[in-house]
DNA sequence: CGCTATTCTCATGTCTATATGATGTTTATG
DNA sequence: CATAAACATCATATAGACATGAGAATAGCG
């Protein structure tokens, strides 16, 4: 599983708001909640966070909704699970070990310590729009 | 992190556990816990479930304590991790789609897929033995 | 047999993730 | 300016992770 249930939620909405980008609206949280299959208060405080990060944009009263506040090609993934499991991208050692990086020459430590850049590279490089289907 | 604090805890016990293998001695949980620096009470329960496993072996009384069941060479880190978070290598969707393996082109999610695929295979591939440091 | 070291088990507590539902607040629109 | 749509916020609940401490069960040993 690797992220959050939270995270995932997340991701799913973010993608699902990626593809509403080019309608130019924003999206209430009743058509999210739906469209993604999230429970609706829950996400409603998920996209408030992300708002405060400035990830989406936040509209009240009618015809209020979230939408994403940049292009969907150019925000990262990271953007969005950053804010909502802060140590997730921290890379530490896997035996908990304090200064593991450099004197240890242990083989799984540097396997593992490839794993999880690769994680965060996943996440670095990869944007909302790529993931959305091509169709 | 990736990992969750009872995890890492487990796999440092572990890795210790291998080093004294060589002593063919019971461990005391006391020893352990002082030794990788982890609540002691806390790692008992942990290591009476592992043991439960099968991955140790428990002996109680004076001279009592715990022991790798069988080499840490044969002992793969997956082991270790499996009874404690059931769901780690549940390799699900990204988005959380039904359907997503097979049908779905996204480049993002055959990136994702592939990812989890590694880290699966590094607990299945790495020993306890590769986790002791060659000094 | 009794002492003691040790695991085993239970009770309890705190914190966080994951929610649900009610209520407050803002704002477009007629 | 009233109404209703929608976000924002608060109270509450549950489950699990993480942790502590006390006591019960076991077994070696004198």
């Amino acid at each position: 599983m690797l992220l959050s249930q939270t995270s995932r939620y997340a991701l799913r909405a973010a993608a699902y708001l990626g593809e509403c980008f080019a309608e130019d609206r924003s999206v209430p949280v009743g058509e999210i909640a739906d469209a993604v299959a999230v429970p609706r208060n829950y996400l409603s405080k998920t996209l408030h966070l992300l708002a405060r990060q400035g990830i989406l944009v936040s509209e009240r009263g009618p015809k209020g909704g979230f939408r994403l506040a940049r292009a969907p090609r150019t925000i990262r993934l990271v953007e969005v699970v950053a804010p909502l499991e802060p140590a997730f991208t921290e890379r530490s050692c896997l035996l908990g070990r304090p200064s593991c990086s450099d004197a240890d020459p242990c083989a799984a430590h540097d396997r593992w310590r490839h794993l999880t850049e690769e994680v965060s590279d996943f996440l670095q490089s990869t944007s909302l729009a790529d993931l959305s289907r091509a169709e």
